[in-house]
DNA sequence: CAGAATTTGTGTTGCGCACCTCAAAAATTG
DNA sequence: CAATTTTTGAGGTGCGCAACACAAATTCTG
């Protein structure tokens, strides 16, 4: 049956829809532009028209008359863990896409996890640009100053880790707290009714996304595994070096342990401790974020899953929300709904 | 630190590049565009321009000045299960996406199933047509159909379900014996340990997906979980009524029937069966795709998990796959490679 | 019904590029 | 060195639309 809702092969112009409604070109982009100064009734002449028609503005020519350009700051991390790095450079090859389509991204690297820094570098960033997409901290100063560009008419996107409470159009990144209690059921559903104790290692309780991947966690182990019970929270800071020790003196003290769960970075720390204690077959660790170190980890069996948020999809999300916020088109939501993807052994992209 | 490449507000333009490389308009044109006929020194003087200025073509004028428009069939089943009229609605969303950038969708409804009509549906299709995207099937008709129609010059992606073997120029889906090894992955970690036999229900053993995960599931479940042995496959045919009494069985004759894996669909009846046997919290059960069904079964307990392909992200890629192919751009693997969504009931989305 | 206000039409320009023609210049050949 | 070939330049056109200026037609007001 090769049927098919066959469409005409060369698209309506604006000039066939206005020959449609029998009124000017003019007019046809008054109406279609939104602009002042038409009657009702040529109004639904000219919209019954591009329905007729089937009219949709070519993007292209459209942009091209239009001929603005965009300039969004991308604030990200100074030099980081693996995955920032990566983000990085997610964002630099976003950058050469967006180039084609008159947008320019510029990337500023700060300290983001001190609120001073983070908020003066907002507070200073040039009236250049129309955009901008920052890895947040949820703090009174940045948020003053992510509201203070919004009031600029700037569009703010959040990315990664969000501040809820200030006026940022979008926020690009995955529900952490959702995350959190992703990583509980796997660690449950693994331990599978065994007895004991679960570490869990954040990289800084300042960060909200840590702070809710946690909380998430604590959430689902402590509602739905009664046998196991979850020890109380290390802060690692995203150091290898600090986390090995912790998790190294965790696996001495707790014969019982049972399970990690790192919301954060320095996993090369805790492997190296798993696997000197040669119990890195028994012990059940879950982290997030794929790189080339928990890859490794995972291939080898010592890490059992990872809780990923795509970078690459994460930078040209906030691209392209940017894009749409800043030239009034619409975004897919649905496109643009940042996943929380699981990892294991064998689903390894 | 607000470092970060400050780029020029205003693109270079062609007329930049051949201001800065003496030369003229024409000679410029000729040597982004690759025409014959330049020097190879002025060649390399055009480049060196290029790269100075970081000049970009602007991709809406070029496709502006193009003026091509692109016409493309998307051959889906008639009518059928969830996940697939949630495809056709993604196809149909897409075609709205494209109609901004000169692209054009048909969506053609056949029988997949069967060769022959699937085969025929591919040679009769209209010749206007510079791309498809099938759900092919590994049959010789089928991938006899596939490669006239690339010896013609049309740009043939395969959706879903694959045909290696033809001359198809991308492949949009999911890594399905990978998918296979991820759902036993998970069934033998959710049943850690635990003795017992394992049902493995497909839709029909001629799609080649569907024979793909099964055979990854034993694969992994042979070698790795020695404490699970899998019971023949059982064919559903995709029907919820039948799946249903098959599944019934089972939980009669196995009393130590530990897991469910449905690599098809049919899910419904699985879900019937399970519940009206009361042994639904203690089999594991474990299927693809998210659809209002197995999202409600993932709710309630009664399903564990959920091996998904993004229909959305399908869509898109197809159709991405398919401008980029006919207008010569090339493609960003990363962004083209359909992931295996592994879903719990904690990252639902 | 004249005058004012509103609505509509005509016309133009330019965005950046692809594609074309034709002539001029330069390099190569016999 | 002339004849030929190759390379380059100049210039134009049009893609579909946005944005604008100004004139014409229509409607509303007193």
């Amino acid at each position: 049956m090769t049927e098919g809702a066959t469409q005409p092969v060369t698209r309506a112009t604006l000039e066939d829809v206005a020959r449609a409604a029998g009124v000017s070109l003019a007019t046809v982009d008054r109406v279609v532009n939104r602009r002042e100064g038409v009657r009702a009734k040529t109004v639904a002449r000219v919209e019954a028209a591009v329905a007729k028609l089937g009219y949709r503005a070519d993007l292209a020519a459209a942009r091209l008359a239009r001929g603005q350009t965009f300039r969004f700051a991308f604030v990200l991390p100074t030099g980081s863990n693996s995955f920032m790095t990566n983000l990085t450079e997610q964002v630099a090859r976003t950058a050469g896409w967006l180039a084609g389509h008159r947008g320019f991204i510029d990337i500023h690297h700060v300290d983001v996890f001190d609120p001073d820094v983070l908020a003066g570098a907002l507070e200073n960033l040039s009236p250049a640009y129309q955009g901008v997409a920052v890895i947040a901290l949820d703090h009174p100063r940045v948020r003053a100053a992510i509201d203070e560009l919004v009031a600029r008419g700037v569009a703010v996107v959040t990315l990664v880790s969000d501040a809820p409470s200030s006026s940022r159009v979008h926020y690009v990144g995955i529900d952490n707290p959702a995350a959190g209690r992703t990583a509980a059921t796997l660690m449950g559903r693994f331990l599978a009714g065994r007895e004991g104790t679960v570490a869990v290692i954040a990289g800084s309780l300042s960060l909200r996304d840590h702070t809710e991947r946690q909380f998430g966690f604590h959430q689902i182990l402590s509602s739905e595994y009664a046998n196991l019970s979850a020890l109380p929270v290390i802060e690692g800071r995203d150091d290898s070096d600090r986390t090995r020790d912790l998790t190294a003196a965790l696996l001495a003290r707790h014969a019982d342990l049972r399970g990690i769960y790192c919301c954060g970075a320095g996993n090369r720390g805790i492997a190296d401790a798993l696997e000197a204690s040669g119990r890195a077959r028994e012990v059940v660790w879950i982290t997030h974020e794929l790189t080339e170190h928990t890859r490794r980890f995972l291939v080898r069996g010592t890490l059992d899953a990872v809780i990923n948020q795509d970078a690459g999809h994460e930078a040209r999300s906030a691209a392209r929300v940017l894009l749409a916020h800043c030239s009034g088109e619409p975004i897919s939501p649905d496109q643009e709904r940042i996943r929380i993807d699981i990892f294991l052994r064998d689903n390894l992209p």
